[in-house]
DNA sequence: TATATATGCAACTTTTGGGTTGCGCAATAT
DNA sequence: ATATTGCGCAACCCAAAAGTTGCATATATA
């Protein structure tokens, strides 16, 4: 069994996938027409991107459209947000570099 | 060679590594007293998280200091900034309640 | 009803990744 | 000067993952 989004993300097809189905939500077909692989290997990948529920889906007759679920990316984002007072610290620190060195020539 | 952030980010042993440095710089063996593995499985993690730029070392007589790169880690956020709107907006939720609907009548 | 289409699943192969062991080298300590 | 410490690197092993092929099943169409 496999639920860690982190691990899903990682593949670059998957990443594109995701992109994809995020504006529209998409039939496995329609889907691999956009990539080099064949139809079963990206039907693994949205295999994945289903079990850690990145990945909605809704049937439809015989054919099934994935749709995106964002709840589940926003863990991502979750999980950064422990970071991001590290890159707004390293900008401001920048900020007060440049200022200092733009303060000996002029202002604006 | 390896140089994919998300692919660096998608062991959890990592992240915990990450997690570790971002609050203080430290050197390989302080690392690997917190994990249940050898110095030289954490040194290869760290080579990982240094080939994507994610650590950067500074080298103190014989000891490696590994410091975090939040800059980096900003282009993991940076990629996130396309579906955030998908979580921040109300018709998502809407979205969602059509697709119940829809999935209930199985038809198009 | 017979056939084509959309899809999932299982078996297999190849590639990648994580871990361990063993080594070499440079910096420090005795 | 010799021993110890901190580290990286390379070789190897094993498990997991990505891709392919071949099927089975359900739905649509002729």
């Amino acid at each position: 069994m496999k639920a860690d989004i982190f691990q899903a993300i990682a593949d670059p097809t998957r990443r594109a996938i995701l992109v994809l189905i995020a504006t529209q939500a998409m039939t496995p077909n329609a889907l691999a027409e956009h990539f080099d692989t064949t139809r079963q290997a990206v039907s693994k990948h949205i295999k994945v991107l289903a079990d850690c529920e990145l990945l909605t889906q809704n049937k439809a007759g015989r054919e099934i459209y994935y749709h995106f679920n964002p709840m589940k990316m926003k863990e991502i984002d979750h999980w950064l947000e422990q970071f991001k007072k590290h890159w707004e610290d390293r900008f401001s620190q920048l900020d007060k570099v440049l200022l200092n060195l733009n303060s000996n020539k002029n202002e604006n």
